[in-house]
DNA sequence: CCTCATATACTTTTT
DNA sequence: GTATATGAGG
């Protein structure tokens, strides 16, 4: 069994004393002591459910229950498997060598993987796909079969393909009610490419999982073998686990049941993911004999916040249910303020800060670091990050874009993928002629046939080619050389002669790709030279190049440089387990936040998943709490009206202050208050309060013009959609701004399908349209 | 074979 | 408004 070790040599470590259990209180003592049999720990926001984790860890270890390498925790996000890596070490107090099994799903499942590809027909050294790779082999596979994809996009397919992986459904054994959801060549396009996948050696993130779970189910030896090496299971966020997840949990916990879940329902903001929440319900019947926690004492927040925070969910039908509470005092309300547009909104957000960091209107100096703005799609960061830029905020954001996404990056990549995995033929079309070779279009196209007909990868494709003699002269010349490279690097990967880093660094140079940037008169060239390097000098930090590719497909955070103190930008859903002393939550508007494109997918489920959104986004605060939404903003190029969002009016009138003039909940005149005085707006604002007290929010936002913005009735008729009050039908004469008058075909959710008189059949989204009158003859 | 211009969609959230 | 994709022209 040593092979599952990590590395990691065996360590004895006698029962000592347990200070760590001290600052437990009574209910995450009682889950952290509880080791053996189910344990359900249902555990709120800020109720230190890291800690009542991250002990039970230290206390399993520190009792010689299991040694490190012997528990298995699986976390959702790799930053979470970093937090509870050193927050475990740091209770301990010896350096633990790293548990090898603390990790994500897929990083532990590719692990596992790695040990047994052959069983699923895969080598060991196989690519795991990103979501790049991933689109265009999709694409591929829709052209290979005549499929228009411009009617049928590869992400729609990735979609389609993602949900049936995430309830573990292979090919062929997609439920019929399932399938008939979608297009009648979805079926065959999944199988289709799954066997190129096979043929290419490759996984994508949902295979990780899929495969695991047919090793376990197919192999009970191997399934024993992994039963008695991970004595104990730590599962965190297990609200956000899928059926595919759920399956291989179940497996591997069945035999000793040492499992122990944490979640909370409330939380659950990934059903649009696959997850289940029902998971997280069923807890008790899948292990009989649970032992079910509650944690509900919070420890982050002061009452007032928390009081909104438990006043939204409480609106929500389907959950468990806690009750948090604190003795942290009152501490400062809510406030809420409207403004006319995203870069009102922004000034004032960038405003507020600074009057933080200043200690401005009784507040104590805050840093920039103690304060976050939690936004709901990614979109509405570019307001705030071009608002902090001007006023020369530093900021960070969170989840953007990724060193390993640049260009540069991902071709050298492409490079290091080829030399462990020859028959990447993703990475092979990517690299094939960068730096230029003179192999154009029309030689990766000829190819890609060869590849397709024969089912085979496109490197051999490419060796076949060369050796009958097609392509141009100098495109052959230069294949040859390339195809020669290949095999060297892969040889030298497997003999391991020299140092990882240093073979990394020699094929950069050997494919002419150093040169290519050392060439180029780019203004960016030197930069994109130094990212390499960079790239290079990361390899440091891992055993081979093997490890390093797993690390960049698999990781996708980026935890930036420390430095100087930063506000963090952020989604909703990026901040879960954050917290902030400070945070501001714009754009509450409906149709953004609740996010009308979720509820026209999943109706009122959906609506309640964005309400866990608001409930997650409050209890990220500490201390203040702002939350805001405008009266119209720029979507497309294109003004939109905006109305107070629904959740709004759930907030209690007593733990919010408004900070708004009254009237911009009418839509009427503009308040221009200086940013002074805003800052120092704080206190009880008598004029405003008449405002709640009598016709109240809901009426407020009622009156509003509403334009533009689809009202879909969440009891979804696919045969109406009502827009401002008028209704389109199937049949309906529409028009619209660019396209002219149409008739409507398909209504599916807020998206029409029309076909215009003067222009082909599109997909328009409701609010586009507008009715027309029939045409008359 | 590459660059530029135009058209088109696209804005949920991520391992 | 912006990013991407495709097609025409150099």
């Amino acid at each position: 069994m040593n092979d599952l070790s990590g590395g990691l040599g065996a360590r004895a470590i006698a029962a000592r004393e347990a200070p760590y259990l001290d600052i437990l209180n009574t209910a995450q003592r009682e889950a952290v002591e509880a080791l053996e049999g189910p344990v359900l720990m249902l555990a709120g926001a800020g109720t230190g459910k890291t800690r009542a984790l991250t002990t039970r860890v230290a206390h399993l270890i520190n009792t010689g229950h299991a040694r490190p390498n012997e528990i298995l925790a699986v976390t959702f996000t790799n930053k979470a498997a970093r937090e509870m890596k050193s927050r475990v070490g740091g209770l301990l107090g010896t350096v633990v060598e790293g548990m090898p099994w603390l990790g994500t799903f897929h990083g532990t499942s590719a692990r596992i993987l790695r040990r047994h590809a052959e069983l699923v027909g895969l080598q060991p050294n196989f690519t795991i796909l990103d979501t790049d790779d991933q689109l265009r082999l999709l694409k591929q596979v829709l052209q290979a079969n005549d499929v228009d994809t411009k009617r049928f996009p590869a992400r729609h397919l990735a979609g389609i393909i993602d949900r049936w992986k995430n309830r573990a459904w292979d090919p062929g054994k997609v439920p019929e009610a399932e399938a008939a959801k979608y297009d009648d060549r979805a079926g065959k396009l999944y199988a289709d490419y799954q066997r190129r996948l096979r043929t290419l050696n490759a996984a994508d993130f949902g295979d990780l999982l899929l495969h695991v779970l047919r090793i376990l189910k197919e192999h009970g030896d191997v399934l024993a073998r992994y039963q008695r090496w991970f004595r104990y299971i730590l599962v965190d966020e297990y609200q956000d686990t899928n059926v595919a997840q759920y399956l291989w949990l179940r497996l591997l916990a069945s035999s000793h049941r040492n499992v122990c879940c944490v979640g909370d329902d409330d939380q659950s903001i990934y059903g649009w993911r696959g997850a289940e929440v029902g998971n997280i319900l069923r807890f008790e019947v899948d292990f009989p004999g649970a032992r079910v926690v509650r944690l509900e004492r919070n420890y982050r927040s002061t009452q007032h916040i928390l009081s909104a925070a438990s006043a939204i969910i409480s609106n929500n039908l389907h959950r468990l249910g806690k009750t948090l509470w604190t003795d942290a005092g009152d501490g400062e309300k809510v406030r809420l303020i409207g403004h006319f547009g995203s870069d009102d909104e922004a000034a004032w957000v960038g405003d507020e800060i600074v009057a933080f960091q200043d200690g401005l209107g009784g507040r104590d100096g805050i840093s920039p670091d103690d304060v976050a703005v939690l936004v709901r799609t990614t979109f509405q960061m570019r307001a705030f990050e071009d608002r902090f830029l001007k006023i020369g905020l530093p900021y960070r954001v969170i989840g953007g874009p990724r060193f390993y996404e640049r260009m540069e990056v991902r071709d050298a990549i492409a490079y290091l993928r080829l030399a462990v995995s020859p028959e990447d033929s993703l990475a092979f079309e990517r690299i094939v002629n960068i730096p230029r070779r003179g192999v154009g279009s029309k030689s990766v196209r000829f190819m890609f046939e060869v590849a397709r007909e024969k089912d085979i990868s496109l490197r051999e494709a490419a060796r076949r080619l060369v050796d009958d003699g097609a392509f141009t002269a100098p495109a052959r010349r230069a294949l040859r050389v390339l195809l020669g490279y290949i095999d060297q690097w892969h040889a030298q990967t497997r003999e391991g002669a020299d140092p990882h880093v240093i073979l990394a660094a020699r094929i950069l140079d050997e494919s002419g790709y150093t040169h290519h940037w050392q060439q180029s008169k780019e203004l960016e060239a030197p930069g994109r030279l130094e990212n390499l390097k960079e790239l290079v000098k990361s390899l440091e930090q891992f055993e081979n190049l093997q490890g390093f590719l797993d690390h960049v497909a698999l990781v996708t955070d980026n935890e930036q440089e420390t430095g100087e103190p930063r506000v963090s930008l952020m989604t909703l859903h990026a901040a879960k387990g954050l917290e902030f002393p400070v945070v501001f939550l714009p754009g509450w508007e409906d149709g953004l936040f609740p996010l009308q494109r979720s509820l026209d997918e999943g109706g009122l489920a959906a609506l309640e998943e964005e309400r866990r959104l608001g409930y997650v986004g409050i209890t990220r605060a500490e201390r203040h709490c702002f939350v805001s939404f405008t009266t119209g903003r720029f979507v497309n190029g294109e003004w939109r009206r905006g109305v107070p969002s629904r959740f709004i009016d759930e907030l209690p009138e007593d733990d919010v202050e408004i900070l708004s003039d009254p009237g911009l909940y009418g839509g009427g005149y503009a308040p221009t208050r200086s940013s002074a005085d805003r800052s120092s707006g704080l206190g009880p604002d008598s004029s405003t309060h008449s405002q709640i007290d009598t016709p109240g929010w809901r009426r407020a936002s009622e009156r509003l013009p509403v334009s533009g913005r689809p009202r879909v009735d969440t009891s979804v008729s696919t045969r109406v959609v009502v827009v401002d009050g008028s209704a389109y039908k199937v049949g309906e004469r529409v028009f619209h701004q660019k396209f002219g008058y149409g008739q409507v075909l398909v209504i599916e959710g807020g998206n029409i399908r029309v076909a215009f008189e003067k222009s082909s059949e599109k997909t328009i989204r409701a609010d586009y349209l507008e009715s027309a009158p029939p045409a008359r003859p």
